[in-house]
DNA sequence: TAAACGTATAAGCATCTGTTTATATGTTGT
DNA sequence: ACAACATATAAACAGATGCTTATACGTTTA
């Protein structure tokens, strides 16, 4: 009988609203971590993250085929961690924001202490 | 016939040094950001960003079995995200460097900045 | 408008993942 | 030594994931 007891219990209104929203921040926060936690996909975001490039550079840059790249690009999209600008038949694909950036290179600041 | 011609070419030894070393870093840096791409190991991280926790309070906490949390502390352990104190019979987690509280709060800024 | 081009999507699949249930390991207290 | 306790591990299974092959879509050029 969550919120129907008008009685004063432990778990109070704004607690219950702030796990609500943390609920829904960690499930974005999960995908967005899961989406870079992909080797594929990682290194599509660290090649965007020297430049904007298009479908078939990436594909040939990270020796993948055209699909697995536009599949894991509509993933990456999907979150907000790229974005896409297009120019006739050509779609060319950057990161979306700084955060996408720091996130990045605080990861692998943070292997790079692990690996010999 | 890679690395058996010594004559030069356009692929240097030191960039293929370097395409080993990355291979590897980004190889660690997926499973990194994988580890993080789960609602329970998210939610487990951002507990014990607040501080140390044992395996009972975190299952008690985040509404897990003993078993899921265990599980989950395992993979974290092994990728060096978080590290144990024992104390008797009971096991003490914290996270393991700043790196990680840092990677945790810059994702959270990233899906905050997205949701309504 | 037809062909070429770049990209996107769909279906099928083998593999990987997270959970539960059950049990093992190790520690404390009697 | 034995029971209670805290945690760790193992097996098994449902569901998710990433790749390939095939095809569709939208744009440009002849």
């Amino acid at each position: 009988m969550l919120l129907s007891d008008s009685s004063l219990n432990s778990t109070s209104m704004s607690q219950i609203t702030e796990a609500l929203k943390s609920r829904k921040t960690f499930s974005l926060l999960a995908d967005t971590f899961q989406a870079l936690g992909d080797d594929s996909r990682i290194r599509i975001v660290w090649v965007l993250s020297k430049g904007e490039r298009n479908v078939g550079d990436l594909a040939d840059l990270l020796k993948m085929s055209q699909p697995a790249v536009s599949h894991h690009l509509r993933m990456l999209r999907n979150l907000r961690l790229v974005r896409v600008r297009r120019e006739g038949r050509t779609s060319f694909y950057s990161l979306d924001d700084q955060h996408i950036n720091r996130l990045l290179h605080e990861g692998i600041e943070h292997v790079e202490d692990l690996l010999p």
